[in-house]
DNA sequence: AACAATTAGATTGTGCGCAATTTGATAGTA
DNA sequence: TACTATCAAATTGCGCACAATCTAATTGTT
């Protein structure tokens, strides 16, 4: 093993190919650009598909509770579903319970437009590479990272 | 297991939370908001962060080569190029050798910014909450997933 | 030398993303 | 009832990201 392989306290700042994070984000650059080849002939971008994923399966959402599941904010999801509801995807409607929040579902063209795409997920997860063991493994570890980074410091 | 274990055609469209690129969003979000909690008392952002690292790595590198190394092309790289100029953390210079090419190289200031973040790389890793081999597996699986979807359908 | 083809960056237009602020509705309290 | 606090979305401002286009320099061909 190299000299690197010290388990103290890092011996000299990790180059950029070392980095976690850096290959998590070339990882998602990648994914990206095979979804924006899939998807672009449907007229949505990744953002909107896991957008129009959410409410078609979780039903109508406020905008905050899609926001927790998409982890975005109003800043971003207000323009987007702005542009959704124009593209007849979505519906946004007030709540009458509560005249603050608004509820967005999926219209029907919204839900053809799911199965317009045919079997995206599974296309993408035959493009990765990877078995279905390994497939899993990576989901567990990614929600495992991913819950110890939000429980902070 | 679940009837969902048919490794054949999808049987059902992956709901959105099974889907390993949600899950990969979701994790470099939670990156993201990590880094911009450690970088954004430097004054930098992620995108800065690796085009520093990079620069001052990697000696003076074109803006192509930059743009390879980070997966971002001329349309994103000159105007953070040009705002890491202002800021004084990189210079940019024509190749006198060849007029077209720009270089690009970290300045005194900008190795002394990457000295002031401390070992930012190795808290990251820390964060994740993951062992050195866990870390180590991760990232072999990254680099993989990433050749393989660069290969093409 | 002249001219087409290629190459490297920069620019334009549109969409994603967050911090900070604003607008409007609800809840709580004097 | 009025007054404040809180809450949900929307808006503003700035930066990242890509597709398409433009400009300028180099290369290749005749």
């Amino acid at each position: 093993m190299s000299p690197s392989s010290s388990t103290s306290a890092a011996s000299s700042p990790l180059s950029l190919e070392q980095q976690i994070c850096y290959a998590m984000h070339t990882t998602v650059r990648a994914f990206d650009a095979v979804y924006r080849e899939l998807l672009s002939e449907h007229g949505l971008s990744y953002p909107q598909y896991i957008a129009l994923m959410g409410v078609a399966e979780h039903g109508p959402l406020t905008v905050s509770r899609l926001g927790e599941l998409m982890r975005l904010d109003s800043g971003t999801l207000s323009p987007l579903l702005k542009r959704m509801e124009a593209a007849g995807l979505v519906a946004r409607t007030r709540d009458p319970e509560d005249e603050r929040r608004v509820l967005v579902s999926a219209t029907a063209a919204g839900r053809d437009r799911i199965g317009a795409l045919g079997d995206v997920p599974h296309q993408i997860a035959v493009r990765s590479g990877l078995s279905r063991r390994e497939l899993v493994d990576l989901h567990r570890t990614l929600r495992q990272v991913t819950e110890r980074l939000d429980t902070g410091a």
